[in-house]
DNA sequence: GTCTATACATCGATAGAC
DNA sequence: GTCTATCGATGTATAGAC
């Protein structure tokens, strides 16, 4: 051990305090000295263990980015039936961006303005991770098997990852909005997240799975 | 008429460079300098029309949220049939957002960082404009008629809103994956997005729609 | 109203002692 | 490795001439 176990290292405790900060503010709000604040560490240290800022924005955004696509693949499963398959995705989906409402929001910040570093990272780590096909390979298998409707693959990943991350992207407009309808009532935004699996499911399963003829408009 | 009618004063150019700049990178990452060259005017003049670089920013964040909220508002029809009235809502709302695809990440990366300026615009706003009312009392409606399924009107809102508009917010990353899937494929963007609007409907058309006892699940 | 020049603050980064 | 002090660049804002 280099370090005490109880104890993180102050390159780690600069990385965690630079996360909560990027992810709070972007890259262009982000302070070093405000980072060096809340790891607790003096500024100076900040550039001797990583030289510049874009450095440590490099390795968090290639960090959030990465974890972000982990948890999505990991949260298929390709051998459920779909109605289960679809269900486990969304609670698991819905959970971890219920714990980190602000990284959607974040990555997709940084990856519209599109500097030089966030495209690097983003191609970087695009390399390493085969997300999409195994989703685009669910649903593809499942119209075939005439569970589904026969709808393009890709559209409907866009409406499922939309469906679940909406919320958390547009929650202070929601909450402004809420407040504004029933003044007082405060939204309880773990009923309402427990709640809005449900609505999700819903509206996806009878959406896309396989209407007869007579049943079509 | 102060001014040419064919010409635009120089407060018009200011903010309407403005208003580019801060969509693009953000209040903390826009730069006074930049908003001055792209109107094509001395930097001091910006100081002398608006004092402050927050100043322009609250006049662009109320106009850009105002017009974004009515935009919501005039986009749904109480009177005509509900299959109708959705889909002439999501075909309204889906192409005015292509035409200002940064324009919700904008107003929820300000939203959510949530400055003072911020706050004293949205709630300003939200004073002058009912807009929830209208979308909720819509689907009340429809439920109480017995045309849709007995959801929660406001999870509802969330899911319309959030279909249409996370595609544009995401499009980075989806054109990034895209390639990567199918390398040399590049999106045709005006034919995804009106395939876009065709799945958006179907599934929450379906969805919705109310579902006789022996349907369910 | 519009310009040039410049003040003033902030921020990222480094020098140099320990 | 860690600190204090400070540099140099950049960005907002103003003074003052025209």
């Amino acid at each position: 051990m280099e370090n005490e176990s109880h104890d993180l290292t102050k390159e780690e405790l600069i990385l965690n305090a630079a996360s909560d900060v990027f992810i709070e503010k972007g890259l262009s709000g982000a302070r070093t000295q405000e980072i060096a604040d809340r790891a607790g560490i003096n500024k100076t240290l900040l550039h001797y263990y990583f030289r510049t800022k874009e450095n440590i924005f490099a390795r968090i955004l290639q960090q959030v980015f990465t974890s972000f696509l982990v948890q999505i693949d990991s949260a298929i499963s390709e051998d459920a039936p779909f109605p289960i398959a679809l269900r486990a995705f969304i609670d698991s989906f819905v959970d971890y961006i219920a714990t980190r409402p602000r990284v959607p929001l974040f990555i997709m910040q940084e990856l519209s303005q599109g500097g030089n570093i966030v495209k690097e990272v983003i191609s970087g780590t695009l390399e390493r991770i085969d997300l999409p096909n195994k989703m685009v390979r669910l649903i593809t298998k499942e119209i075939e098997e005439g569970n589904l409707e026969p709808v393009d693959p890709l559209q409907t990943v866009v409406t499922v990852l939309g469906a679940c991350i909406y919320y958390f992207v547009a929650e202070p407009i929601i909450g402004a909005v809420v407040s504004k309808i029933k003044p007082g009532l405060v939204l309880d935004r773990e009923s309402f997240v427990a709640q809005r699996k449900e609505e999700i499911f819903k509206v996806l399963y009878y959406g896309l799975k396989k209407r007869e003829e007579s049943d079509a408009k």
